[in-house]
DNA sequence: TCCCCGTCAATTTTT
DNA sequence: TTGACGGGGA
């Protein structure tokens, strides 16, 4: 390959040419620790991966000898294919995937050190909480009192710290189901032994238990990884810090990328803290600010940059336009009457941006949460634009591929209780609950796995003649199959399985509309299984690298949650419901208080940078949640966008229905309280004048939806207001009338 | 074994 | 309003 660079020698190479300085020194700082804060846009991929080809390049290090570590499948398998185009080859041997991916492969290395065999199976969340139920039904918990998934949410919190069983601070055993949560974490992790499985939290949690204990294991890391870099420091947990940490002590090149300001998943264990505290972890620690931007327009990133300085705990920088052609038209704010006509403006600036020739691939409407997808879907598909709904179902999580994989899974891990109960009546076998207790109970009383107990049931007369022959057939079957395994090869196999199983027969006894859809996943299934050299391979794939099944022919309009659009752009960005309770969300300001609320601010500042072009706020005054309507006031992070750098409007000029009680009323038209009509452009100055419309306490009003009532209280132009019908209201002044 | 009905809750999600 | 879930009855 070409010449390494050396400073102040001849021209550098060409992939080092196309970075700017501060990109470059990112890239080139090679020695000690470095953390490279990248604002959103610039360019932090390509950092990345040209560090990872320079190091290469300059013989500093090979291939096996770099960690590079994502969070997602997606980030890694895009690393390695520009690290492959830098490179101009494809490179083999890497040690780069997610920290999961890591991890297991670390873990499968030692695993018997944890008292886990090297074939463990990665359960995923749904035999997670499964398993925990019987746990905790074994230990006699009231399961309507406790429900598992807070219990599955408590333990996931300490794997994300670190906190093995015997770990547990005594301040915070909590007082889950009577004191009981460490113990039946504790009997939770036994289980897992036993059936030689991990759920994803362990993947870390062991390997690092691993490093902290075992010198000779982190040696041997140590000699191996002369360079480590990292994706998305920000999102890292404890236990992922404390990984990175052990790994990082031996040469100390630890790079780690990332951005404080889009830190926005503290609720599943996400530490800000570990990016924040960087300097102070990795002494002579260097740090590269990425500020110019090359993906939005001036007015986008300063509304952007104006909300986020409002957080207090930040680092601290400023993103400065990048572009020849970065000016543009200001951020516009829409004021609604409710979240119908909300649907109906956004549908309206979609249709009129795709006459104007805006490719429908390059329009995104950015949500808070999923519920609020649906209203927009409705109009897209009255409108019949073509959308797609982002973060569905996946592949791996419908029925029949979990089935599938509970099958080969049963076969070839005789201690998988888990895989093998879900398929013991799948289909129907006539195997019920008593020949299930049956086998529970030889389980249990024997320390056997569910499938070995079954075994030796069928060698007793406990079972009655007919499930005995049907579990006999099956147990057979298992046995047969994965001693086909090695001579067939594992595809054969699956399709044998799924066709002698019965398993095929029962989708296509299924008249209903999906059993066609079904079997072709599973065909798909075991076509997928061709890409891998063995079942263990693929079982790996698949419980770690889950792909959404992307068949996104055609363009369409993105819909999606505001937090699955982080490190995506688009031309033209909508983002809807940006009213108190929805955005800031209540839940968070009521649990996580101001440290939340940074994090919403956050969450907005993601929003807005996904931007390129033209971005487009906006809020409703009524939104229908959970079937009534409720009233609600603009976000705080609207009165927080910078003045000069928004355009605030009224929505559509639609008048908003008139309420049927008002016609039940009988009141003639001319005395019919005109709904204010939103006027494009009416608020384009403020609400200054309307404001000067007082509403004393104890005045009488009219509102469109709520009707009559009366001022309870009045702060600024927000009203409390007693609602004969509907109750007390938070509502703003301007969408009342006096009475 | 299946289906119907009452109850209850209801962000954000990758691996 | 929707959906998931569990209990009870056919």
């Amino acid at each position: 390959m070409s010449a390494p660079s050396s400073p102040g020698a001849a021209p550098p190479p060409e992939y080092l040419a196309r970075l700017n300085p501060e990109q470059r020194a990112a890239v080139e700082t090679l020695d000690g620790p470095l953390l490279v804060l990248a604002g959103a846009g610039t360019g932090k991929t390509r950092v990345l991966t040209t560090r990872f080809a320079h190091l290469l390049m300059t013989g500093r290090a090979q291939p096996h000898q770099v960690l590079a570590v994502t969070f997602t499948n997606k980030a890694a398998r895009e690393m390695r294919e520009r690290l492959g185009a830098i490179l101009n080859r494809p490179v083999e041997g890497l040690w780069l995937g997610t920290f999961h991916a890591l991890a297991a492969r670390m873990l499968r290395r030692h695993a018997e050190l944890v008292g886990l065999t090297s074939s463990f199976t990665i359960l995923d969340t749904d035999d997670q909480t499964r398993l925990l139920k019987q746990v905790m039904e074994a230990e006699g918990v009231d399961l309507k009192r406790w429900p598992p998934n807070g219990l599955m949410g408590i333990i996931q919190r300490w794997k994300d710290r670190g906190l093995t069983p015997d770990r547990i601070p005594a301040a915070e055993t909590s007082d889950y189901a009577n004191n009981r949560a460490e113990k039946l974490y504790a009997a939770y992790q036994a289980r897992l032994i036993a059936l030689n499985a991990c759920d994803f939290g362990d993947l870390l949690l062991h390997i690092t238990e691993i490093l902290r204990t075992n010198t000779e294991v982190l040696a041997s890391y140590h000699r191996l990884f002369r360079y480590i870099l990292v994706d998305e420091y920000q999102d890292t947990n404890l236990v992922q810090y404390l990984w990175l940490r052990l790994l990082a002590q031996g040469h100390k090149n630890i790079c780690c990328v990332g951005d404080d300001d889009q830190s926005i998943y503290s609720w599943r264990g996400a530490e800000i803290e570990n990016i924040l505290r960087f300097e102070r972890d990795f002494p002579g620690a260097q740090v590269v600010r990425l500020e110019s931007n090359y993906r939005s327009t001036r007015p986008i990133l300063a509304a952007a940059a104006g909300l986020i300085a409002r957080n207090e705990g930040r680092l601290g920088k400023t993103l400065r336009p990048g572009r020849a052609d970065a000016s543009g038209e200001r951020v516009r704010v829409v004021s609604l009457w409710d979240s119908e006509e909300e649907a109906r403006m956004v549908g309206a600036r979609i249709e009129e941006a795709r006459r104007d020739g805006v490719s429908l691939g390059e329009i995104a409407i950015l949500v808070r949460a999923g519920f609020q997808t649906r209203a927009f879907e409705e109009r897209l598909i009255t409108l019949a634009i073509p959308y797609r709904v982002f973060g569905g179902a996946k592949f791996y999580e419908r029925a029949e591929i979990r089935d599938a994989i509970a099958y080969f899974r049963a076969m070839s891990q005789p201690a998988d209780d888990l895989a093998f109960e879900r398929i013991v009546n799948t289909p129907k076998r006539g195997l019920g609950d008593t020949a299930m207790a049956a086998m529970h109970k030889l389980a249990r009383e024997q320390q056997m796995p569910l499938r070995v107990a079954a075994e030796r049931l069928c060698q007793t007369d406990a079972l009655r003649p007919r499930p005995r022959a049907a579990l006999r057939e099956l147990l057979e079957n298992l046995s047969r199959w994965n001693a086909g395994l090695e001579k067939e090869g594992h595809v054969v196999i699956a399709a044998q399985v799924l066709e002698e199983s019965g398993y095929i027969d029962m989708w296509k006894a299924d008249r209903s509309i999906e059993s066609a859809g079904r079997l072709d996943n599973l065909k798909e299934l075991v076509r997928a299984m061709g890409d891998f050299a063995t079942l263990g391979a693929f079982l790996e794939h698949i419980a770690l690298v889950m792909e959404n099944d992307d068949n996104s022919e055609g363009e369409k309009v993105s819909l999606m949650t505001l937090h699955a659009a982080k490190g995506l752009e688009f031309d033209m960005v909508f983002l809807p419901g940006w009213e108190e309770g929805l955005f800031p969300s209540q839940r968070s300001l009521d649990e996580g208080g101001a440290k939340s609320l940074e994090e919403e601010r956050r969450l907005a500042y993601v929003g807005i940078t996904r931007a390129r072009r033209h971005c487009v706020i906006s809020h409703a005054a009524n939104r229908r949640i959970y079937g009534n309507w409720v009233s609600s006031i603009p976000s705080r992070f609207l009165d927080e966008l910078p003045e000069g750098e928004v355009l605030r409007e009224g929505g559509v000029t639609q008048q908003p229905r008139m309420p049927s009680s008002v016609f039940a009323a009988g009141l003639p038209l001319s005395s019919q309280r005109r709904p204010r009509v939103i006027e494009a452009g009416a608020w384009e100055v403020d609400q200054r004048p309307e404001r000067e419309k007082a509403f004393a306490r104890g005045t009488r009003v009219f509102h469109q939806k709520f009707g009559y009532g009366r001022v309870l209280a009045v702060d600024d132009d927000k009203l409390e207001i007693e609602f004969e019908k509907a109750g007390v209201k938070r509502v703003l002044d301007r969408f009342v009338e006096p009475a």
